[in-house]
DNA sequence: AGGTCTATTGATGTATACATCAGCTCGCCT
DNA sequence: AGGCGAGCTGATGTATACATCAATAGACCT
């Protein structure tokens, strides 16, 4: 009961952040509003709306006369996101360690395991979703509803981008041991050490920025040639 | 030439948001799109689509058949929300002790010299001015454009809130101090000292808790006097 | 008299038609 | 043939009318 009965312009607006999300949509692709509304039997206006929401969250950006697309992040504003998303990280960290509850430490407890698990079956699927997991306790272990919830928003945000990462199966076992030192960490209440860990823990991610980088310019490349009827003026 | 020509809708936002913001309109009021409408002469679409927008800022809550308010923000969440920026603004000082140019460096002592010129003539105005200017030399300096966008935002969500610190005349001395050390700090290139006096520097004012809440707490007051359903006598 | 059911009201949500304007194309002029 | 300009096209932006639904207030029943 809680949003059962939303509009449509809600609806269709996390049914595109899905699809941008989850890479069905790939930055740079081309939305059409009316296409959009035949496919959800509703008019332009509540497209119109959903899309303007997208834009707000940064997910989509509209040039006027030209087109909506999927937004497409510049490398250079790239890296600044991944700058603030490991702050935010270190953030949750460091107060998680000074207020986690002992439900949401074993909460900690149970998704570190099975990080693990996942890790030693070797399945990087469903290690992406444990890790995720597991940095959403941080989240609301750090008790600021605020932060957990800028930091949840700016993840998603990241998240197409991220996916073209294909490395974890290499990055699992090295990023399980940080997530024990994390742990570690908080359960002792070195609120520093648990910011430090978590600020490296997703940096190191941006570390191997060379693969990043060509990945990027991999996708900008194709993309282009998908949306722009010439070269874009880079936003 | 680079935005000389906005739609309705972006006017109407940047007006309502800029009555927010400076005061006008203050948490809890009802916004009707139709006298909005009347007011600019346009039609509800487009007030429409400015409020969504402010909704997307945080700016404005919309409740279905209710009506639309401007945001009131809890008590919880405000301090929250503090806490968020102190980090932010405690990042910015860090990355802007190690990436300040020359002519940053210039553009901050300049600010700190207006903030010293208003602080000696006792001009509270003046000085809240030139020391947001102040802090917004600090965002520039930390060259990362996402982490600055980042802090205005908060910052411009938090301003309705911080007016009510009315003891501006008493924080100036302490305040100017500070803004010598985090200038100092960040001359030296001290990373962690400049973060670490920029975020107490933003806590400070969150230290008188008491005055604060007690002023927050006045505003609910009055305010849900104001738009709540209790009050019907006027419409 | 008190409570409940129902009709009204007023708000948001949606549909549709129109206006506007930039980019593209095609054709004209040089 | 090449550059230039006017018209066309297709996109977003806006206006208006209608639908929907919850909160409210009134009247009816108990």
């Amino acid at each position: 009961m809680s949003s059962v009965k939303r509009s449509s312009a809600q609806r269709l607006r996390d049914a595109l952040e899905d699809d941008i999300i989850n890479g069905r949509l790939t930055p740079g692709e081309r939305l059409d509003p009316e296409a959009l509304g035949r496919e959800f039997s509703v008019s332009r206006t509540p497209v119109r709306e959903a899309i303007q929401q997208l834009v707000a969250s940064g997910l989509v950006t509209v040039s006027p006369k030209k087109g909506t697309f999927v937004a497409r992040i510049g490398i250079d504003q790239l890296i600044e996101m991944f700058e603030v998303m490991a702050e935010l990280e270190g953030m949750c960290g460091r107060l998680a360690a000074r207020r986690i509850s002992e439900e949401e430490l074993a909460a900690l407890r149970e998704a570190l395991a099975r990080c693990e698990a996942a890790a030693e079956a070797g399945d990087t699927d469903e290690y992406y979703y444990e890790n995720e997991t597991f940095h959403d306790c941080i989240y609301t272990a750090s008790h600021n509803g605020f932060l957990a919830q800028e930091a949840r928003q700016l993840k998603q945000r990241l998240k197409p981008y991220r996916r073209l990462q294909l490395q974890v199966r290499q990055r699992m076992g090295g990023s399980l041991a940080e997530h024990r030192k994390i742990v570690a960490a908080i359960e002792q209440g070195e609120a520093e050490l648990a910011e430090q860990t978590l600020r490296e823990h997703v940096l190191i991610q941006g570390e191997r920025f060379s693969d990043f980088i060509a990945s990027v310019k991999k996708l900008d490349a194709s993309a282009t040639r998908l949306d722009a009827p010439h070269d874009r003026t880079r936003a």
